[in-house]
DNA sequence: TGTACATCAGTGAACGCGCGTTCACTGATGTAC
DNA sequence: TGTACATCAGTGAACGCGCGTTCACTGATGTAC
């Protein structure tokens, strides 16, 4: 279907024919670099085409306009991301908290390694009903929050009430992007802290379970009577 | 010093001088009302001229460029931020629980209500660095949030470690940062809920705190053996 | 109180630029026979 | 295997537009005397 499948990862501009053969990929490729660079608002179609190596005209072959491109982005990301979050869950394996953790570590590290897919994802502006298509990816990686959050509240110890799993899942989703959006960036817009994102998630989701009852000290807290926020030194 | 200041909230476009006499103002407004329609990127030098009806020279009399007048509308917005979270601590009064969630209601308020101010903030894509008197102002801010952590900490049961402020006050920025930015937004951007962003927060804060170990029951928990997210229905 | 003058805060025309989009076109590819 | 032809995926020139920025300018204001 297309030729030269091997050799489309350089600039694309010098010795390639008249047909390009990979462009529409080469024009997302172009786009999520130049946002991961300027940010959503800063990338134009023209410069996409540009950095792919063709005319500006050519992109209209592929997408009906600018949206459409960073639609297409947002979806690609959403699709990684709920691809990135079911791994981490791995079906709630070796035990529910410890994949419940690893989903907010997954979280983290996707805004941090994709800046751009994060930004088109969730900072484009695109309205997010005008999309079908988008919005159904939307949810489907939210569904994986959501199915780790209600394995977590089938765990609920028999004297508390169980907490609803959607408001769990809402809370778990508010705090990591909270965090990535505050400090866990790859770009220069996060702040200073006094320790890793990572580390921020972990203590709050910990002392969050803990609130709501569950028992945290799978590490065996009794043997170390620290808090959720480490040993103290 | 200015004239008319009576007469310039109308469009400013008819009936005035040769002088303006409150450009600047009018400028800052015509901006805020941009951004909160178009976003911090939709705005233009240009546009924010035309609202305030002069010349698109004008605007240059008062800001070095556009990135300056952006600037100051992030650091006014960080003033009135801190004002309003200030009020709603309120020095813990009636009681520190009660100020701290307070507090995280009027985040909440602050991101609805002002969504340019909120955009121009923590969306624009400033450096933090390149501004000294900014940083200084969104520092000032977060003091407040950091102030009533210091407090609440210095409340923590005796059985309990006490847990790190600037922890806390990271935790509960980030939990009304990312309900604000996923939810609570005035904007279309925001996504479907089975209950107010405030409520969620609330939640949220509770359940956080009780996980530190504060009792959370001052409204007669015994009474209502209800969980943070409500009474059962 | 009046006048001369410095300063301030605008004007409006012009510039170069890059964008999004269109158009008729053409080279390359795939396929029917 | 070869040829004719439809279709695909680009070209490149052109357009209208709005932007940021500059410039010499001028009307309005405030102040010294």
């Amino acid at each position: 279907m297309s030729w030269r499948k091997d050799k489309d990862k350089d600039d694309g501009r010098a010795e390639r024919g008249y047909h390009h053969g990979n462009l529409k990929e080469a024009l997302l490729q172009a786009a999520l670099d130049l946002i991961s660079k300027k940010g959503p608002a800063g990338f134009t179609f023209a410069d996409a085409a540009r950095m792919a190596g063709v005319s500006p005209a050519a992109p209209y072959r592929h997408f009906r306009d600018r949206d459409e491109l960073i639609a297409s982005i947002a979806q690609r990301g959403f699709e990684q991301f709920e691809s990135v979050l079911t791994q981490a869950w791995d079906d709630g394996r070796p035990d529910t908290v410890t994949a419940f953790e690893r989903v907010g570590k997954a979280y983290l590290a996707f805004a941090r390694e994709e800046p751009a897919f994060y930004s088109a994802m969730f900072e484009s502006g695109l309205p997010p009903d005008a999309n079908p298509t988008l919005m159904a990816a939307s949810e489907r990686a939210f569904a994986i929050i959501r199915a780790a959050a209600e394995r977590l509240a089938a765990l609920a110890p028999p004297g508390q009430p169980r907490p609803p799993a959607m408001m769990m899942a809402l809370h778990i989703w508010a705090m990591s992007h909270g965090i990535a959006s505050l400090f866990g960036r790859g770009d220069a817009a996060r702040r200073k802290l006094p320790m890793s994102p990572e580390e921020l998630l972990e203590a709050e989701v910990l002392i969050y379970l803990r609130g709501l009852g569950f028992p945290t000290d799978r590490q065996a807290e009794a043997a170390a009577p620290a808090g959720p926020w480490g040993k103290p030194r």
